[in-house]
RNA sequence: CCCGGGGUGGAGCAGUGGUAGCUCGCCAGGCUCAUAACCUGGAGGUCGUAGGUUCAAAUCCUGCCCCCGGAACCA
């Protein structure tokens, strides 16, 4: 039986357009999805966008939209850039449809008559400007006043319907303790469980006043307020309340990818939640790093922040450079459980070094050496197995597979270039071919064709992480496996050769269009 | 004040008891098949700090200093 593979990305606020750290997430989930894919698992991969919240629908009345409009057109802006980074998401949700409304209102009920909703108040600072409430935070920081409106806001009580988190403290300790790895990565995990053996409090789930959002089923005034609403997605996506059989296919969700400030709803109040639904709590919350923009003329780092003027949006990279570019730098330079850094200066650096000079020229350097010197035919290959540059090669598939399902990708990237790129280009630099090649062309040949096999692992081993590049390079040979079933163990494996090894890739005299031209 | 994370050569990061490692940058050589790419060698770190445990600590313990983050719409 096939295993199956359910993953998550966090749902994102419509009310501005993505940038790189949220992109860094999601590219980070979609190795996971890839890798998964690739070694033979059923995949499901869900992402969307969080639409039921007041500032989505101030955003849109702004802009003199129709809110329902205004979400849809977002999410088509926010697929498409998706798409644009090869992100492979099987599903995408917006909480505005009606599967998501039939979820909600069923998994409240469910949890209303299971007796752990209460009414009751809630009493905070409330500002006329925004019709909304304030933070104490929030109105601290901006001297005792609305940050937006700059005038002081009042205290203001108004009826709620409450979540008895609190009742689920010992059942989450019981659940953190026999579930060691639920929390991902280790780091956050203390953050968690000394949070949750402190002061465990209600959460108030509903608003009143508000049309845009999800009315309460047993009491209509109300509608759900957030994160009891925008946690749903993982379970109403899949079918929870409208599709039985599709629901239990997947669910409970293999990992949630999600940032690491959220991490206390996914860890704490998302099981409770499910315990509430008498529904199981998934396998694992990934809460991954952060990324900050390096300024590179002052070197001052800084959050992304439309404030501080220093977005960057994932197109810009896109469109100057490439996805695989992008995915690259933030797979290799930012450590996805921990922060990272992103300059332009850097990302120069990184490109040049690791794609241009390191990956693309050794394709460049195999391709055009044995299309000019065996007319791109290694004849006699066929059923033989190539010279053996990596004693160790074995370990390192598995170091490289064990970093991926670890989401350690930045280590597993180092292990592919230190075990595969660098050694091959050490050994053509003992070798020569382009010298041997004169005096001895049999063993040239079994040099090159050396090259081609390491070439088939990088690949192999790259494709989830850039599904592009690695297939362009496969494809630039006649290798016997299709790639579509390429799988991890290939590469730890001696290559098939069906036929001899023969150049397929395109060529302007002799040579192949450079995979990743040098920037600068 | 409290809670969590972190402080490793110029920059960015690995490294949880046993000769301090990777990438970029820098200096000097080599090579020329290749995207002026590649290869070799070198300089550069008392691993925040003060103690402690140990035959042995970046790695364990304690105090202190500094940086980041910290519950309601912020990835």
């Amino acid at each position: 039986m096939t295993k199956k593979f359910y993953l998550t990305t966090a749902i994102d606020y419509p009310n501005s357009r993505p940038h790189i750290g949220t992109a860094f997430e999601k590219i980070g989930a979609d190795v996971q999805a890839r890798y998964r894919r690739q070694e033979g698992y059923a995949v499901h991969f869900l992402m969307g966008n969080d639409e039921n919240t007041v500032k989505v629908s101030r955003r849109a009345e702004e802009l003199g939209r129709d809110v329902k409009e205004y979400c849809d057109d977002m999410a088509r802006q926010f697929q498409e850039v998706w798409r644009a980074l090869d992100i492979s998401f099987d599903d995408f949700i917006q909480t505005s449809e009606p599967r998501h409304h039939a979820a909600c209102q069923k998994f409240i009920q469910k949890v209303f008559d299971a007796g752990h909703i209460y009414k009751g108040g809630y009493e905070g600072w409330y500002c006329d400007g925004c019709e909304a409430f304030k933070t104490d935070k929030e109105v601290k920081e901006a001297g005792g006043l609305c940050p937006a409106h700059l005038k002081a806001p009042i205290r203001r009580t108004e009826p709620c319907y409450y979540f008895a988190l609190s009742k689920f403290q010992d059942r989450l300790l019981a659940f953190y303790e026999e579930h060691p790895d639920f929390i991902q990565p280790e780091s956050r995990r203390n953050e968690v469980v000394t949070l949750v053996k402190g002061e465990l409090r209600d959460v108030n789930i509903t608003r009143t006043g508000e049309t845009w959002g999800i009315p309460v089923p047993f009491d209509p005034e109300f509608t759900i307020y957030v994160w009891f609403d925008a946690l749903l997605n993982y379970v109403s996506a899949i079918g929870y309340g409208t599709d039985d059989e599709k629901f239990n296919q997947w669910w409970p969700a293999d990992v949630h990818f999600i940032g690491k400030d959220i991490t206390r709803f996914h860890c704490a109040l998302w099981p409770a939640m499910l315990m509430a639904a008498e529904l199981p709590v998934p396998r694992t919350v990934f809460g991954h790093g952060f990324v900050y923009i390096k300024d590179d003329k002052t070197g001052t780092l800084d959050k992304i922040s439309k404030s501080l003027g220093n977005v960057v949006e994932p197109m810009e990279i896109v469109t100057k450079f490439s996805s695989e570019a992008f995915r690259y730098y933030f797979l290799r330079e930012c450590p996805f459980p921990g922060d990272g850094e992103f300059s332009w200066n850097r990302f120069a650096d990184v490109f040049n070094a690791d794609l241009a000079n390191k990956l693309g020229n050794l394709y460049s350097r195999g391709v055009t050496l044995i299309s000019k010197n065996y007319d791109s035919v290694l004849s006699g290959t066929a059923g033989r197995t190539p010279t053996e540059i990596e004693p160790e090669l074995v370990a390192i598939v598995k170091q490289v597979r064990t970093n991926v399902e670890a989401c350690h990708y930045s280590v597993a990237l180092e292990k592919i270039w230190l075990a595969f790129t660098v050694p091959m280009n050490q050994y053509l630099e003992k070798t020569e071919p382009w010298k041997l090649v004169k005096t001895d062309k049999d063993a040239a040949k079994e040099v090159l064709f050396t090259l081609v096999e390491q070439l088939r692992r990088i690949t192999i081993l790259l494709k989830p992480f850039l599904p592009r590049s690695s297939e362009t390079i496969y494809r630039g040979f006649n290798f016997a496996q299709p790639w579509e079933s390429v799988q991890y163990a290939d590469a730890a494996a001696a290559g098939k050769y069906a036929d001899d090894v023969r150049v397929t890739a395109a060529l302007e005299a002799g040579k192949v269009k450079p995979l990743f031209p040098r920037i600068g």
